[in-house]
DNA sequence: CCGCAGGACACTG
DNA sequence: CAGTGTCCTGCG
């Protein structure tokens, strides 16, 4: 078990951060690496099934326990919006992810939603990862890098990832002939690991799939660069809705004007808008998005009719 | 049948 | 470079 009372579990693994957890009955059930691990947290205790031996310090490595919350929220709490999401939600948590894993993810994330991705990678791991099994429970590994390089673009496809198939797997083939990339970004600062990871040589990228949207979901989630603050279009609705004020009010009307016919947001845009909420909020501005992320796909549920225009208001 | 959802890419001009 | 068409899937 781990005691802690700056940590829930529901709004944590609910935040979109990851994709193989599934809730029935009050616990959580997800893969770690090889392991099978059941979650349940009551009055601030985590309570740990499976995993055996050095568990505990792994998921407290993974839900990031040694974060100094307490002053992480402080240095978050810039307005009276981040004040309430604060206290509502109080307990959600970054998640350390397994760099591997969150790379593929977010791959499959990009023009999709969240039913989709779940399936997506729970497909990647029936199909290419290792099968094991716990208390006579089947369940499988994510797939290794080389297993997923070796597989054929027709059986990737049968996964249902579309045309991030290609992506997929030479993503693979890249991270499987440079294993060190990984490790060497988290020497790096936050831009550099973003001049890298969407990085191209002779016009070809070095990583398929990735742009600055996928790269800070990586950075954030699974290489320690807690600044990064990915904005997708839920994002950048809240940006607009509530934080016009940082990135600049006719800034945001001309915004409205390029976005009208539903494209996405041009580089150059995602950048200067990443900057400045990067700079509003501070060196740790992801755990602002993800309590800002979080609120906005709730209200989202609520009236979903309201996505129609997403910029408007 | 259409539009769109946690974008990225290759291709023009 | 800035703008544009296209990409697979699932769902309302």
């Amino acid at each position: 078990m781990i005691k802690s009372h700056n940590f829930n579990l529901d709004h944590t693994l609910l935040s979109g951060q990851v994709f193989r957890w599934k809730k029935k009955n009050d616990a959580w059930t997800g893969v770690i690496e090889k392991t099978l691990v059941r979650l349940s947290y009551e009055h601030d205790v985590l309570e740990i099934h499976g995993g055996g031996r050095g568990i505990e310090n792994r998921m407290s490595h993974y839900f990031r326990i040694d974060d100094g919350y307490e002053s992480i929220m402080r240095s978050i709490k810039t307005d009276s919006l981040m004040s309430t999401l604060l206290r509502n939600l109080r307990g959600l948590r970054l998640i350390r992810q397994d760099p591997w894993e969150c790379t593929v993810s977010y791959i499959c994330a990009t023009n999709s939603n969240i039913p989709s991705i779940v399936n997506m990678i729970e497909n990647l791991c029936r199909r290419f990862g290792e099968q094991l099994e716990f208390e006579g429970e089947a369940f499988h590994a994510f797939p290794s890098p080389a297993k997923i390089a070796a597989a054929d673009i027709h059986t990737l496809r049968e996964c249902k990832v579309g045309y991030r198939a290609q992506f997929i797997k030479a993503t693979a083939t890249r991270i499987l002939n440079d294993e060190t990339i990984y490790s060497r970004i988290l020497n790096e600062s936050y831009q550099e690991s973003m001049d890298i990871l969407v990085s191209k040589t002779l016009g070809k990228k070095l990583l398929a799939g990735i742009g600055p949207k996928v790269a800070d979901c990586i950075l954030l989630f699974s290489l320690e660069k807690m600044q990064a603050f990915p904005i997708d279009t839920w994002m950048l609705r809240t940006i607009v809705n509530h934080y016009s004020f940082v990135i600049g009010e006719e800034y945001v009307l001309s915004l409205e004007a390029k976005l009208q016919f539903g494209r996405s947001l041009p580089p150059h845009d995602y950048s200067r808008i990443s900057m400045k909420m990067r700079e509003y909020f501070g060196r740790f501005a992801g755990y602002a998005q993800e309590f800002l992320y979080y609120n906005s796909r709730k209200q989202g549920q609520l009236r979903p009719m309201q996505q129609k225009r997403p910029l408007s208001v």
